[in-house]
DNA sequence: AATGAATGAGGCTTCATTCAT
DNA sequence: GATGAATGAAGCCTCATTCAT
């Protein structure tokens, strides 16, 4: 994958064969740590077992990473970008069904990762963590909200939205809703969710309209017509 | 449990302070494990601590309590019903202000509790913990699926809701959009919450009938005549 | 049984019972000693055991016993003479059936008083009740020397008896083979020892004579007759 | 087990004594074991002491053993055979001077190994532990009743040998009486000891006619020759 | 650089003993 | 005297981290 980085070298010197097998070592421990500390979480999870895991001594753990809590850190800068959902295109498609793909594939990322089951564990005691992931956080809420204020200034969303609880809404619920699953009774609805969150966004009338028009999308302010036929 | 012979009798005889204090030990206890759990979270405080952060001997934790996690349980089994939400009413009154106030409420008493902090940390890797929350959620869930349920069948909310989805989405908001706070960047404003809510549920012409109505609301679906009284 | 010391002052002041009462938990403690150490060894039972099952509490204890070794020491001097074997008497009967009576009855009390479960646990860790100890295995084996003395010197052993050697011998199968049980795939008959035991101190034809014999035993020097049918 | 590897290369390669080094740890480990189990009793030894004592750090221990309890299982395993009596040949030669010999020997082992002052502690409390010694004792039990069977076959014992009684009767006393020494008052006399289980076992006649045949040894019928001179 | 044995601080828990009532 | 809650030292064991090879 990333792999492109690391072998800037390729060739240049004797050394990079060494190079480059030290950063597949780091891979594999990243690797196996993100295996491990999603499947018994952090506190449950030992250096060696890493290092075990990806084949290296107990001592190599610590050439690469100076302690475990930096392993994670890496772990979660490195993937930051996953956390992050695509450019959420409000306008142009039809919104739900193109939410519901975007949704479904977000989730897919995030249960192939499984940190979300152990930022919990960490959050709360590791300030620096908490800041990094509330970083990750703010941005993809900016995101949201950047977009949500588009399509407000441009007359498609109810008059009154209130921009950041819509934008904190919808981050809450394509963060939470994908990590529930079978055990918690619930097997999460895509298309149900993506209805759900359109319609704190748009009045219905506003989905049919860029339903039908498709692109010829004319964008005038919404007044309370109402036939919400959906 | 013991209260009532315990409390009424204080400075009466000696062998009921006896039972008082070995109460009031107890609730300390239970009291420092919490501030400490919600503070440091679970594993990083140790049982002495928590001893000592209640005024007695690390083995008095002991009598009391059989180990760390069983302090946890009783924490948390003593307080399952202050995770239950008050029961929603959707109908008889403002629903949106309503429901603003049992929010505000509701993450009070969340945050005074303080366990979000800790659950997460455990959830992954003890399933009876696990067990027992799930159950609870499954009981707001279902109470909040039967309300909407009722509504629905008067004809009040959007024709096609989605009961599950819905319900989860509210839970989930509510749960989570309370742990928020200074520290993420957004301070829960319930109001607007409680009208993003109100919209994933009700088309807006309900909103503005219940609203003007108020008691002689006609329930026309719209039209199916109603009387909720409930 | 030894009541009758406790009870000297009956009658005589109102602290009478008191102290009869006292004297009861006592025996009431030790007792429960006894049981449950030779249940389940001394290390593992906790003087809070003791007292339960003595139905007193934990500090009443520590009224009656300085400590848990205490009672210990307490329990073993209080019965040291029920370890002490019963005068063994060589010349005067039949000392085969005569043996075999007196092993089964010593070994059911050292059955009965189980401290031989217990005592080898703190023998090699506490010298003095090593030295208790030592002292009444030396008079028992001083007894049983002088016995073998007696009968040696009127001619009824075989001559080269080394005394010491064969009282040790006795003691220690006395002592020993009582405490195998089915557990330990012998059961002892004590008959067989008896004859065993026998066979280490006289020559056939003394066991012969003495049985034939029975009280108008002469006790001219064994000369080597030899009919040792048995 | 690792022996042989690891011995012969000393010196000669960092990888080979590192196994050796390991090797060496355990071996100390299991002495200082041993050494302080003998000397203080195993509940009154701690973990750290005995890491002490190898001088290694306590953390090392569990590298070696998982518990206290398996470095002694270990101890006894790895010994047991040491436990077990050699042959025991009571036909071909000299019986008493042979035994006295094998007694010694024996003796000097279990002296050297110390275990007898653990294994008492442990018995009442360890089935496990029981059974594996319950088994040693067996098959010692075993080995010395095959070996009177064959003696009594011969017509060598006395006529009326109660096999079981007589091997329990010699495995106590070979085990017991070296547990004595100066503290206890008896300073074991291995030649009388012999002599003793000699005349469980022999009627006098049938130990000088096997000492003075020697190895033109005829197996007839004991009868009742005799001129015990010894 | 790699290895994995070694380290030892620190957590959990027990229990002999004390002490307030 | 009696009670049983309270105490806290001490044992067991784990595991993050270091270090000799």
């Amino acid at each position: 994958m990333d792999d492109q980085e690391g072998r800037q070298l390729i060739g240049e010197f004797p050394s990079v064969p060494k190079q480059e097998r030290a950063y597949q070592k780091r891979k594999a421990l990243l690797e196996s740590g993100r295996v491990l500390f999603s499947d018994k979480g952090y506190e449950n999870t030992t250096a060696k077992e890493i290092a075990a895991h990806a084949n290296v001594a107990t001592g190599t753990f610590y050439r690469y990473f100076c302690d475990k809590r930096q392993l994670l850190m890496e772990l979660i800068k490195d993937q930051l970008e996953r956390y992050m959902p695509p450019e959420p295109s409000w306008l142009n498609h039809d919104p739900e069904a193109v939410l519901a793909t975007l949704l479904e594939k977000h989730n897919q990322r995030l249960n192939r990762l499984g940190l979300h089951r152990v930022l919990p564990e960490l959050l709360p005691h590791d300030p620096e963590l908490a800041e990094v992931l509330a970083d990750v956080r703010r941005k993809l809420h900016d995101s949201i909200h950047e977009g949500l204020k588009q399509a407000k200034e441009l007359g498609y969303t109810w008059e009154d939205l209130d921009l950041d609880s819509v934008a904190w809404s919808i981050l809450v619920l394509t963060e939470k809703l994908p990590e529930m699953g079978p055990e918690t009774g619930y097997i999460p609805n895509y298309h149900a969710i993506s209805k759900i969150i359109c319609r704190m966004v748009f009045p219905p009338e506003i989905l049919l309209q860029l339903r039908s028009e498709e692109k010829g999308l004319t964008g005038n302010n919404y007044t309370n017509g109402c036939d919400h036929e959906i």
